[in-house]
RNA sequence: GGGCGGUUAGCUCAGUGGUAGAGCGUCUCGUUUACACCGAGAGGGUCGGAGGUUCGAACCCUUCACCGCCCA
């Protein structure tokens, strides 16, 4: 083993590895593989995306269950791809045009602007799979898949047509959300719903801007104010005409005045009357949002908002208009463009959701388990209350539609439907034309978890074993894959559990910044991933972002915490250099012996770490079992820290030194039983790192016959009864190495309270209650820099001076030459009232008769043992208050 | 309006009925041959409010307040 370099540099570490990972194909899944399968697929990033600090959680996520998988044996699809993302990139691409040269897409036509979207994609595409290398990620990228793969656009148009002859899919003139700016319908769950203040216009004109499209006026049927005027018309004031005047329940008589304009055309709601009464329909709006309505000059051409104002004029001359009130309501907005959408009659392709009801029951079953199961109601509230959806899109980047009109409509006989849908154009194309519209990219990717796969390695691997998402894609993406799951059955057998695309969702948090607002490009809040990596490390930046991230909660993003990761990173690299600095010391095979009757005597300190190990190790598993990242990280932060760097290996260069040889070599062989087991267990978290260590340590040679990789070492299980019997790892060994690390920290007050540096040797006295072996005093002397460490009988008696602290093995002296008599007495003075405090709350507890009859004994007893113990230690400190008087 | 989260130390958060915790920050001391990206020590909280259940509540129930998200 080569000698580690004096510090850690990611740098010089990571890109070796992955490499290396990359060469051995260790990614690689085999669907031949006897191994039980272990699969996710990655939710793909857009082709021209760049790696954001929510793709880094949830990549990291994905990666530590995948390689956690193949250290349990697992075979391992970790599946990767990339996403087309047909409105975002068509809208980035048209920008860079209009900028650049000036152009519009439709200066260029169809199909000159879909080759410089082609262009753009090989330009900018993919760069986001470097970045995620670059993270770690153990993607099998001889299975990465693109939305545009020729055999995935051919599954998509197949699953479209098999629905249009299902009767599922319907192309029909509704209400949609338009967005004027994209200028292409959208779903429901596009539109974002945002309070806006407005203006109520009086009566309820509350968009005037299309009051030339009102084709009636309706209240409520029971509004005694207005029923005798049911059924008479109104005059609408501009392009002037009689509409009729309805009843209709939908009215909130509340309301404004309770009189309504009803404008089919663009308002659901007044669509819905309007059908009911059977109004007509006018559609004043262009497509880009602008008025279209020659009979009224003063608006016509006007923008959508502009027209809203000068229609109010028009009104107000005309005396109209009786008054406006500023009015909050919900406004919805496109996710895409953040526009306001216009509610707009249009035909659309729409698809009625099959399996919506085995969709509910698999995830109510728990078929499907979610984590955080809250999500499952709101899952539940969606498909329980879900519209059609609309998949076309006005959009020329996309799966387009495939569907033909015929030229002539005369050649058209017979009743069937003048559209012709197929995966082959019809026969004598030129007498037909083909649909312009685009499927929605979520048309493509619901069949993400299985259309990814060839027949071979979905035999293998699908159902996946889980998908990692974030909870705002949960009807988009989550609910729509179940559902194609269960409609295309895609799986073994006809069983909804072999064709639910997944058997576990883990939904991770979103990412904020530090005063907790989104993420976004417009406030500049969002870090370069790639820069954190630069600075920290991808295992910092992992390890740092792992334990901030709670399950089911937000995140607050602050740099400070991936330095702490880039922290960690750094103590475990030196911790395993101390012990490579001992190298000399051949590694001790001494817990692989098999016979029962072998044993070493370890010390406190040795059956102290490997119970806490042992219970890390159970811990670690338990919350990654449940999904719980951020507590297995703290769980091994805290353990492989505060426990084993601060406690044992402390302790541990005094055993090394010993002269007996079998102590010096059991101490080794203990660090190296540590060292293999949190290496292995921060593997998932760290992977370079832990490799590196893996390899510098010398355990690819030692622990691994197969594979010299940390990849497939064996994750750490729990020890058997058998080793824990063997070594008499009991729970009094784990209280009992806390009782002599209390006397270090009793000494270490001290010692500081004198102002005594700890670097300084000094004179301790200890004063056992209890016996204590060679190693124990060994190891107390070392830990307490005591030069010399004395231990006295029980009738030992300390100067009138003599600073002292109780603990439960004994009392510590500290002999100093002059005491600072004031601050020992402020410092008694302050710990006596703290211990009366809590003897107290333990005593009325005691007291209480209730308790001590209704509690358990155990509880009850505990309390009386701590009783004892605050007596006791309230006792000396007492007699030590004395002394000083 | 309906639903779901949250409210614990200055900050970010753990904590599923029995001694209130961690990291960061703060204060003091320290470059003892793993680590200053570090070590040692200290201070700091009536667990959002009010009721209730219980021998015992940060935790369970009811209710209110405030913050956030989703749906209508």
């Amino acid at each position: 083993m080569p000698e580690l370099a004096k510090r850690y540099d990611p740098k010089s570490v990571e890109p070796k590895w992955y490499a290396r990972w990359l060469e051995d194909q260790d990614f690689k899944a085999d669907a031949k593989s006897a191994k039980p399968p272990f699969s996710i697929v990655m939710p793909p990033p857009n082709i021209t995306g760049v790696l954001t600090l929510g793709h880094v959680l949830n990549n990291t996520i994905q990666d530590i269950l995948a390689r956690r998988a193949r250290m349990q044996g697992f075979e391992v699809l970790w599946l990767p791809g990339m996403d087309h993302a047909g409105i975002g990139t068509q809208t980035a691409v048209e920008k860079w045009l209009r900028k650049n040269e000036g152009v519009t897409r439709h200066d260029l036509g169809r199909e000159k602007f879909l080759q410089r979207v082609l262009e753009w994609q090989d330009k900018h595409g993919g760069i986001i799979i470097d970045q995620l290398k670059r993270l770690g990620c153990s993607c099998d990228w001889s299975r990465q898949r693109y939305t545009f793969d020729d055999a995935y656009v051919r599954a998509v148009e197949k699953v479209f047509v098999d629905l249009y002859n299902k009767g599922l899919i319907y192309r029909g003139r509704r209400m949609i959300n338009w967005d004027p700016a994209a200028q292409t319908a959208l779903s429901d769950e596009e539109v974002i719903n945002k309070p806006q203040k407005g203006n109520l216009y009086f009566v309820r004109y509350e968009i005037p801007e299309t009051i030339m499209a009102d084709t009636g006026v309706a209240v409520h049927p029971s509004d005694k104010r207005y029923v005798d005027l049911v059924g008479k018309h109104a005059w609408r004031p501009l392009a002037r005409q009689k509409i009729p005047i309805v009843a209709d329940a939908a009215i909130d008589p509340e309301f404004g005045t309770g009189i309504l304009k009803v404008t089919p055309a663009h308002d659901n709601l007044d669509f819905e009357i309007g059908q009911r009464h059977k109004l007509p329909v006018i559609d004043v709006l262009h497509p880009d949002g602008r008025i279209n309505c020659p009979a009224v000059p003063e608006l016509d051409g006007l923008d959508r908002f502009e027209a809203r104002k000068k229609a109010a004029e028009l009104l107000q001359d005309r005396h109209l208009l009786a008054k406006t009130e500023p009015y909050e309501n919900n406004i919805g907005f496109s996710d895409r463009s953040d526009v306001p959408i216009e509610p707009r009659l249009s035909e659309q392709w729409f698809l009625r959701y099959p399996k919506t009801k085995e969709a509910l029951a698999v995830v109510r079953d728990h078929l499907i388990r979610f984590f955080p199961v809250h999500w499952e109601k709101v899952y539940g509230q969606w498909l329980e209350n879900i519209q059609d959806w609309c998949i076309s899109r006005q959009v020329w980047w996309g799966h387009r539609i495939p569907a033909w009109y015929p030229k002539k409509k005369s050649e058209v006989t017979g009743q069937k439907s003048e559209i012709y849908v197929g995966l082959e154009p019809p026969g004598h194309p030129e007498n037909w034309t083909q649909e312009e519209d685009t499927l929605d990219t979520w048309f493509s990717s619901w069949l993400w978890a299985y259309e990814t796969m060839d027949e071979e390695t979905r035999r293998k691997f699908y159902p996946t074993s889980v998908l990692v998402t974030a909870p705002d894609i949960i009807f988009f993406w989550v609910a729509r894959m179940i559902v194609a799951g269960l409609e295309f059955k895609p799986g073994k057998s006809e069983r909804d559990e072999d064709n639910i695309p997944f058997h576990d969702v883990f939904f991770t948090g979103l990412i904020r910044d530090k005063q907790g607002r989104k993420m976004s490009k417009s406030l500049g809040n969002s870090p370069d991933p790639l820069e954190l990596i630069d600075k920290y490390g991808a295992d910092g930046l992992r390890f740092g972002l792992m334990r901030i991230a709670p399950s089911g909660q937000d995140i607050r993003f602050d740099e400070k915490q991936i330095e702490e990761g880039r922290n960690f990173a750094t103590k475990l690299w030196n911790a395993a250099r101390l012990r490579q600095m001992h190298r000399s010391l051949a590694p001790s095979e001494i817990f692989e012996r098999d016979s029962k009757n072998f044993s070493v005597p370890l010390t406190a300190e040795d059956k102290w770490i490997l119970v806490r190990l042992d219970a890390a190790i159970r811990a670690i598993s338990e919350a990654l079992d449940e999904y719980r990242f951020s507590h297995a990280a703290n769980t091994l932060y805290s353990f492989f820290w505060s426990e084993f760097c601060d406690w044992y290996l402390e302790a541990s260069k005094a055993q090394i030194d010993s002269t007996r040889p079998q102590r010096s070599a059991t101490t080794v062989a203990v660090l190296d039983l540590i060292f293999s087991n949190a290496l292995r267990l921060m593997h998932p978290f760290l992977p370079f790192l832990s490799e590196e260590l893996w390899h510098g340590l010398g355990f690819e040679e030692r622990e691994q016959k197969r594979n010299p990789s940390i990849l497939f070492a064996e994750w750490p299980e729990p020890f058997s009864e058998d080793f824990k019997q063997r070594f008499n790892l009991i729970p009094e060994a784990e209280q009992f190495g806390g009782f002599l690390h209390e006397v270090v920290e009793a000494g270490r007050t001290l010692r500081h309270d004198s102002n005594i540096a700890s670097n300084k040797r000094i004179r301790f006295v200890f004063r056992p209650a209890t016996t204590l072996t060679e190693d124990e005093v060994v190891t107390l002397k070392a830990l307490l820099n005591a030069e010399p460490f004395e231990l006295v009988s029980r009738d030992w008696k300390p100067d009138k001076e003599t600073p002292a602290k109780p603990t439960r093995l004994g009392d510590i002296f500290l002999i100093v030459g002059t005491l600072d008599k004031q601050a020992e007495q402020e410092r008694l003075d302050h710990e006596i009232a703290k211990v009366e405090v809590e003897l107290r709350r333990v005593e009325d507890k005691l007291q209480n008769k209730s308790f001590v009859d209704r509690a358990p004994a155990a509880v009850v007893e505990e309390h009386r043992q701590r009783q004892r113990d605050f007596i006791e230690r309230l006792a000396k400190l007492k007699a030590a208050r004395e002394r000083l008087n």
